[in-house]
DNA sequence: CTCGCCACGTAC
DNA sequence: GACGTACGTGGCGAGT
């Protein structure tokens, strides 16, 4: 970094056109879209915090039909192709300058060019008063304008370009880099170029020849026939090309430093504009940025709110929300009864009443949402189905909006008249499929979904969680050999999809029947089987109830710090520039040490090192290879370095704070019930189970994992959960009386294997002995062992014999396991949970040491999923019955982390440790080790 | 440009 | 022949 000034120049208008594609869908609650303003505030905010720039300008651009745009006037069909500005976009154009102008940034602009020129011709004034300056834009036309001074940055992607960069990707400086634009042309832009030349071969060209006129003129001496032609015969095309291509710095833009310099904001106005778009966090960003520049008092800490508003049933109740010119005749037009389905659609208080009654009359029956949204909590309700008795559904559209759509009956009034059966816990009825999306949609309605009474999904996984297909659609095929109605088929797809809501009546009613009818027909079919496989208990008292915890759990979501990720971020992206230097050099060229392709070029080809293992595409480069090769060059360990930094960057610190939710200030993951073969849970978007402990550097990513103001977080984890349950399963006597004495059960094991006495274990033999503990839970071969304690085959082969023949309760209970699943087909846990096994003893070699690992692993790493699940089940009720000032919001397979008022911190703890410890009874204790604190990390 | 697969790396 | 269960990312080739 320099001394110099630095001038920011925002390349507005490329900005706008980003933000509104990269973000899909944000509006106010009135359904103004703010998804581009949005963006463009955040990109701007990022700037002003990340950057703190004193002096900076504005560019976007500006229109006038009296003054016509230059390169129009050149080439008439310049930027012909693009396609007009979606309307979501035109409404928002007013707001961009309201931005910048209320934040104080200074616009400059001028018809007739465009914002590239006018950055251009800043560049160059800034830089002769000795200015450096910083482009912040993406655009690769703009490339030709940096230098050694001039610098270029893609907040979005938190990337600054280089001229070396430049050089990098068009093999010319940048100075040259209009030739090749001009030789390539631009399809977004509709610049003609020359046919067949890109720009790789244009930079080629221009590196060769220097310049566009030098390369005309020497077209004798380029290769290769077909190019030599269209040089030649496009030679006037890639001279306008590069007209249109060329940036013009000369505009009529007066360059005043003292005019460019950032000063305070108005913040009256940035506060009644962002509360006009309901921007919540933007404004907390600006608050937050003006005070640690000085600019603003610190606001007093507000309490915080008390629970989030729930909306509030209205006391009156209409019971039509729309009456759009339909007549009662056309209400309940959209009947379906073709091919012996009776499917139609409820728009009549009459009719819904007729709905009610059967729903209070028959003992079960199958519910299903039709929303906006595949994300519940984005998700508003279009529409319901119900359905009682096969080929017989209904659908209640209450909120489809489109021309001419018709009386709808108003939703609150069908909740309110639907609370009791959906909330009812003695009288379950209600069957549906993937029920917690379900909850979470309904809970913002204040609906609680309680009376479950089947979710087909979670049938379907019992009966076979090896399967991936537990979505309706797929099992309406498998089991009923039905094809559904696919949601592509009714609200279109790609570009043209629409949401529920605007989806017409006509394709709205048999589509959301269907789910309701094809579902109930499901569980009437599953449900023998369920009970026929002995898990129908398992359904009931475990994975239903814990749909509801799961949904809770994902609805609180949990905080975390963006601030210090961004600090992280920061510290990551040097290291990352350091070390790529360092490795470009070792290569010999430029290599993105995130390509394996590349990698394998340098590594195996130029260095000529070593190939210790292979993968399906050749050489492989994976971790445990390049620790080897380190002992031979500097290189793989800098490359290892590089992953790890870059792992973390890419799948943590930048990405998580991208998710936080503008309504809640939180990240909420998705725990995934029906996925994982063994009964464990799995999480996504983002998944919070494996955020980095290992190394030092990836945990201070948990730091960044706090509690609200006010609360703690309380980590429980299971001490050694699978290990117990080994000891439990197998009553090895060694084990069972290691664990109720409470002894260290990784010094044990090494005792054992190395044949010394407990006292006499080193460090280094407890750390094989814990290795060969967890490796035994997976089936780890002697390879794998010897691999991982750096040791021979022969010793890892001898240590493996010593454990089994001391542990032989353990080696007979593995046998045994293996010669149930044999026999039943099947891998079991404590509590019922089932897995199928492929034929074993019909297998080949490979294939069958897999299926007795699966056999051996599945009860152990299922049973221990069992209990803390019940756990979790027992947990959530007890926190709701006492109301409790905690809650529970991560779940990372024997770990729960939850949230708890400060001074009620002790009590949790306790509590959590007696329903957690208490779960069940084994031969073994089972202990949980809590810790508290700020964050993730030191809660652990 | 978008999609899907691969290799890789993170967790328990 | 390789240690069980997950999910996300970047690279890259094949489709557009």
């Amino acid at each position: 970094m320099s001394e110099n000034k630095t001038l920011y120049i925002v390349d507005g208008s490329s900005y706008i056109f980003r933000a509104f594609y990269a973000i899909r869908s944000l509006s106010t609650a009135a359904g103004f879209p703010t998804n581009a303003i949005y963006g463009f505030t955040q990109m701007l905010m990022r700037l002003l915090r990340d950057e703190n720039p004193e002096y900076i300008a504005m560019t976007f651009d500006v229109s006038d039909v009296d003054v016509p745009n230059f390169r129009k006037v050149l080439y008439d069909d310049y930027k012909a192709n693009r396609s007009a500005m979606p309307d979501e976009l035109r409404e928002q154009m007013p707001y961009f300058s309201k931005v910048v102008e209320a934040l104080h940034i200074p616009i400059k602009t001028q018809v007739g060019v465009e914002a590239d020129d006018v950055i251009a011709t800043l560049t160059r004034q800034a830089r002769a008063e000795g200015f450096e300056v910083c482009i912040v834009s993406a655009d690769k036309d703009l490339m030709q304008l940096l230098a050694d001074e001039v610098r270029m940055l893609d907040t979005m992607r938190d990337k600054t370009y280089t001229p070396e960069e430049v050089q990098e990707r068009f093999n010319v400086t940048p100075d040259k880099v209009k030739y090749v634009l001009a030789l390539a042309g631009d399809s977004s832009d509709n610049i003609p170029g020359v046919p067949g030349i890109g720009e790789v071969t244009g930079g080629r060209l221009i590196e060769e020849f220097g310049d566009l006129e030098n390369l005309l003129a020497n077209i004798d001496k380029v290769s290769g026939k077909k190019r030599k032609e269209n040089l030649e015969n496009f030679a006037d095309q890639a001279r306008l090309s590069l007209e249109l291509v060329t940036l013009r710095d000369d505009c009529d833009v007066e360059f005043q430093p003292e005019d460019l310099v950032l000063s305070k904001p108005n913040f009256a106005e940035l506060d009644a504009l962002f509360t006009e778009l309901e921007f919540g966090s933007p404004l907390r960003d600006v608050r937050k940025w003006m005070e640690a520049k000085g600019w603003l008092e610190p606001e007093p800490e507000k309490p915080k709110k008390a629970k989030k508003a729930k909306k509030k049933p209205s006391d009156q109740l209409d019971f039509f929300s729309s009456a759009a010119g339909a007549n009662s005749a056309a209400a309940e037009q959209n009947d379906h009864t073709n091919s012996g389905k009776n499917y139609r659609a409820i728009r009549s208080v009459e009719a819904f009443e007729e709905v009610l009654a059967k729903l209070a009359e028959v003992d079960r029956f199958a519910f299903d949402l039709e929303t906006t949204s595949l994300n519940p909590l984005d998700a508003q309700i279009c529409g319901m189905s119900f359905a009682w008795q096969p080929n017989d559904a209904v659908y209640i559209p209450c909120a489809h909006s489109y021309e001419g759509v018709g009386e709808q009956l108003d939703l609150d009034y069908i909740l309110e008249k639907l609370r009791p059966f959906l909330e009812s816990e003695d009288a379950k009825k209600v069957v549906g499929q993937h029920l917690k999306y379900e909850w979470l949609v309904l809970q913002k309605y204040d609906i609680d979904l309680r009376a479950i009474l089947y979710d087909t999904m979670l049938m379907s996984y019992l009966l076979d969680p090896s399967s991936n297909k537990h979505g309706m659609d797929a099992m309406a095929m498998q089991w009923l050999n039905y094809q559904t109605i696919s949601y592509e088929d009714v609200a279109g797809k790609g570009k043209s999809q629409v949401t529920f809501d605007k989806v017409h009546l006509d394709a709205a009613v048999p589509y959301g029947a269907e789910d309701a009818d094809i579902t109930l027909m499901l569980c009437n079919l599953l449900e023998p089987m369920l009970i026929e496989a002995g898990l129908k208990e398992i359904h009931d008292t475990l994975e239903v109830p814990l749909t509801r915890v799961l949904a809770i759990m994902e609805a609180e979501g949990i905080q975390i710090d963006p601030e210090m990720l961004g600090v992280l971020s920061v510290e990551f992206d040097q290291e990352l520039g350091e070390l790529q230097d360092q490795i470009d050099e070792l290569s010999g060229g430029p290599t993105n040490p995130n390509s394996p392709k590349q990698l394998r070029e340098v590594l195996f080809e130029r260095l000529g090192l070593p190939v210790k293992k292979r993968t399906k595409t050749g050489p492989s480069t994976a971790a445990s290879v390049l620790e080897e090769l380190s002992e031979l060059h500097e290189l793989p360990a800098l490359i290892l370095e590089y992953r790890s930094f870059s792992k973390l960057k890419g799948t943590y610190v930048d990405a998580l704070p991208l998710l936080i939710r503008e309504d809640t200030g939180r990240i909420h993951t998705s725990f995934n019930q029906a996925v994982a073969a063994t009964g464990r849970l799995s999480s996504s978007n983002p998944n919070l189970q494996n955020i980095p402990m290992r190394t030092a550097r990836g945990r201070q990513i948990r730091k960044a994992f706090v509690p609200a103001p006010g609360y703690q977080l309380l980590v429980a984890d299971y001490s050694q959960i699978e290990l117990r349950i080994v000891a439990h399963m197998s009553q090895d006597p060694l084990l069972l009386d290691a664990y109720k004495r409470g002894a260290d059960i990784h010094r044990l094991t090494a005792s054992q294997i190395f044949d010394v006495d407990f006292e006499e274990v080193t460090s280094a033999q407890r750390g094989a002995g814990k290795t060969i503990n967890f490796g035994v839970l997976y089936g780890m071969g002697a390879r794998r062992l010897a691999a991982s304690l750096r040791i021979s085959q022969g010793e890892a082969t001898q240590y493996i014999d010593n454990y089994f023949e001391r542990y032989a309760g353990v080696s007979a209970f593995f046998d045994k396991l293996v010669a149930d699943a044999t026999h039943s087909g099947y891998a079991e846990t404590m509590f019922g949970r089932k897995r199928q096994i492929a034929d074993m003893g019909t297998l080949g070699r490979r294939e069958q040491a897999f299926a007795e690992r699966v056999a051996i692993n599945t009860p152990i790493q299922g049973s221990a999923a069992d209990i803390i699940k019940f756990a979790m089940v027992n947990l959530q009720a007890k926190i709701e019955a006492e109301e409790l000032p905690m809650r529970m919001l991560l779940q990372v397979h024997d770990e729960l982390v939850f949230e708890v008022e400060d001074a009620f911190v002790d009590a949790a703890k306790t509590i959590v440790r007696e329903a957690m410890e208490g779960v069940c009874e084994l031969d073994v204790p089972l202990l949980v080790d809590l810790g508290c604190g700020d964050n993730w990390l030191d809660a652990k």
